[in-house]
DNA sequence: TGTACATCAGTGAACGCGCGTTCACTGATGTAC
DNA sequence: TGTACATCAGTGAACGCGCGTTCACTGATGTAC
């Protein structure tokens, strides 16, 4: 690719080269800075330096640029659990433990791709990939969740998809209402200590750690 | 029509009486119906049935009336949550599951409010009388998990407002990903009892009721 | 009780603006021969 | 290797639209006397 893109995402030519990209790259760093709705299809062309026009040739709509985002940070999220999980090593418990600072660092650095995926408002059935990306998120954190209740008694176990739905929940709770503005609900702790703590105390609740303090 | 207004909040006559209650009826409408962006100023003053200049008489901008949606979103929350725990009665543990079904609740059936309150990026430390309510619905949630604390051995008490963040991260959790968008992530069973389960699991955790079943 | 007047809430016309979208176009790239 | 041509990505001008906001206005209400 010699007319070689700089490393903005910049144009170079009559022709960007690399448009679609670029269009990506732009809306989720305006979706970062202002929010799912606090750009326009206009806007995000400004920003990758080309005419208003230009998008067209790449998406159809504006939702359908954040649907692409959106689907790029599934599968990112999900390999990012699944190497934070890392088929349970060292132990399920201390990979656990690594897949919620996992979540908690990705709806952090990440708040582009956060954003579109759980706060764009899509609609994750009218678009059959985003869907199976959003699935193979899911799968992530419920072969984890799977992994630790195999440590409990057979009798008590519960379902993987309560639990890792009761974990998802938490985390998300976490993110929006404690971690995106700082001072927006007080809590007396980081995100991440509370995110840690609450995820203890509910294994603990299950049985699958011991009461030690 | 007489000068009395009529149900729907419509205008009667020049002067319309009741402009700034139908202004804000009218946005938590177009609120819950197309999300916190999904209206313009222009369109909250047709939909109340007057001219595009008219809210400027009550509000500075479409931000404030959002901020005054969201402040009594607030004290509606507040209340609702002091009602459902009743001062622990008839028990601290049956009090603190109504408190979590009455959160569950006004987020569904208050979607406008809850949308102000939550979703639409409000700042809240900007505005003291909106920071102020929302205190006060903290600290109804707060002070629930304090009476349910009392019950727990001295040495090994959590704090109340740790205990209060993680509720009310989980509820928070539940309402986003599994009761907004029905079929958003899927969840095993409704978000009624995921909530209902996940805060058991959690107190079980806590040493605050027994490990039955 | 009636009248004059001040106050105030809502009007409607106007403006400039940015957006979404279309369109014929143009210039770069790739390919057949 | 060179040439002709098809394809395709981006242009830029144009359009209609709804919005935010201002403004002098008007008509209803309340109040002083």
């Amino acid at each position: 690719m010699t007319p070689s893109e700089d490393t903005s995402g910049r144009r170079r030519g009559y022709h960007h080269g690399n448009l679609r990209e670029a269009l990506v790259t732009a809306a989720l760093k305006l979706i970062a800075e202002k929010g799912p709705h606090g750009f326009s299809f206009a806007e995000v062309a400004r920003e990758a330096g080309v005419s208003p026009a230009a998008p067209y040739r790449h998406f159809p709509s504006r939702e359908a640029l954040i649907a692409e985002a959106a689907l790029r940070g599934f599968g990112l999220f999900a390999d990012l659990l699944d190497d934070a999980w890392n088929s349970g090593k060292p132990s399920p418990l201390a990979a656990f433990g690594k897949v919620g600072r996992a979540y908690l660092a990705f709806a952090r650095h990440e708040p582009g791709y956060y954003i579109a995926m759980f706060e764009a408002g899509l609609d994750l059935d009218a678009d059959p990939a985003l869907r199976a990306e959003a699935e193979r998120a899911q799968g992530a954190m419920r072969r984890a969740a799977e992994a630790l209740i195999e440590r409990a008694a057979p009798e008590k176990r519960p379902l993987a998809r309560m639990m890792s739905a009761h974990i998802w929940a938490m985390s998300h709770g976490v993110v929006e209402l404690f971690a995106r503005n700082s001072a927006g609900l007080g809590a007396p702790i980081s995100p991440e200590d509370l995110l840690e703590s609450g995820t203890l105390v509910y294994l603990r609740g299950l049985g699958l750690i011991q009461g030690e303090d």
